[in-house]
DNA sequence: CTACACACGTGAAGC
DNA sequence: TGCTTCACGTGTGTA
């Protein structure tokens, strides 16, 4: 972080060896420290810029000035082709839409992380929907959050937001976006007869005792049925 | 040896020492001139920058060296985003290009899915501890089903086999690994502050009421915190 | 020689 | 109080 560069060995002394001298040279060495290193900073901003006019000082700071508006112009322009791109994207079949778009979230999601400390980025976002909100303790030093809600733009950043404002550090986020449902008359039924099934499978092998939780590696499985199209089942 | 600057003013008209009086106080002011316009671009700069931490000289020129590089970067990000979007857009087929486009985490998923079918998996495995169960139905044709429990080998070729043998497809399975857990006494805690803070978000935003289920598209979050390792916080 | 840009040492102002 | 940052006037070098 810091780069220290400690001019120091300059032991020019020998000129005027009064009483205020040595600390006013205390500061002088400081001051020169200080022009130093704000130089050096200039001089990183220069490197930072590709375009140089000229390695004027005053020019470094122009020029920096205006790339950075060219960047944040270019900026908007990208992120509207990719809103016009994912738009068309979307109107082609809206069906099968959501699996294609997944990594496009997953991706997005990086990118609107660095615009979180942009204060100019509108919150002018669509509400959020929860249909279910699930917090579970696992072990000492783990959470598992679980949360359904309706996709709107900026979902995940809002989200991510409340958990930035409690200290929390995030693992994994997985996002799963389903647009499918299961048949009205079979859902309940389904729902015994899973977890009649997993419950049976797992404890048909060994005493299903609660073990130390601490140590052990867990794992969440997400899941889902769907008619739609299951792209990931190799039974399709 | 230019010493003009100071003794050539002898038509002075204040004899002040005969010196600098004249040509020395232009000297001052075009300084004095150019030290405010450096200033004056240091504010510009400063104004082009969003994110200001310190209303430091020296900090300007961090802040916009750190901006500069966040925006190239993420210039390259949304660059690379709209070429996959347009030769996706060329492929007419979206069947299963998307597999191509999910993180490296996310595809190697798809290898153990591949392992599911493999019937050389041997089954000589330890028993499967689960912590907790949950099926909920999302609408009409979707199963969401939460399932966490220790890590053993096959673990996710067993729970497979559970739903393969109740004629379920799955659309999207993800696995989340954690070692790390949270402070004893922390964690009830923080169970009730992320619930308040989640639904206050949700809740400030919009009258919270179920709305159909059936079109919306969904989103599922899962989410943990740990000392170990987060690789997805960039505040590491 | 002018014009310009820079670094220097120093005093002042704000925590 | 000391420490930091800044602006000032000035000397020096370069085009």
């Amino acid at each position: 972080m810091n780069d220290q560069q400690i001019n120091l060995g300059c032991d020019n002394s020998t000129s005027a060896g009064g009483t205020s001298s040595t600390i006013a040279s205390k500061n002088v060495v400081k001051e020169k420290n200080r022009r130093k290193k704000l130089a050096d900073k200039l001089l990183a901003l220069r490197e930072a810029v590709p375009k140089i006019s000229k390695l004027d000082k005053a020019s470094i700071i122009k020029d920096a000035i205006e790339y950075i508006q060219n960047l944040q112009e270019q900026e908007r322009r990208l992120q509207a082709e990719i809103m016009e791109l994912e738009s068309k994207r979307l109107k082609k079949d809206p069906g099968f839409d959501f699996e294609q778009r997944l990594p496009v979230l997953l991706r997005s999601k990086r990118t609107r992380y660095d615009q979180i400390y942009d204060p100019r980025v509108a919150r002018t976002t669509c509400p959020i929907q929860v249909y279910e909100l699930r917090v579970t303790s696992m072990g000492e030093k783990a959470l598992f959050v679980s949360l359904t809600c309706n996709k709107t733009t900026d979902t995940m950043i809002r989200v991510c937001e409340v958990f930035e404002s409690l200290k929390l550090k995030i693992i994994t986020a997985n996002i799963t976006a389903l647009s499918g449902m299961v048949n009205e008359e079979e859902k309940e039924h389904l729902k015994i007869k899973i977890e009649r099934a997993i419950l049976a499978m797992s404890m048909s092998r060994f005493d299903y005792e609660r073990k130390h939780l601490d140590r052990a590696d867990l794992v969440s499985l997400g899941w889902a049925e769907s008619t739609a199209g299951a792209r990931l089942d190799r039974r399709a």
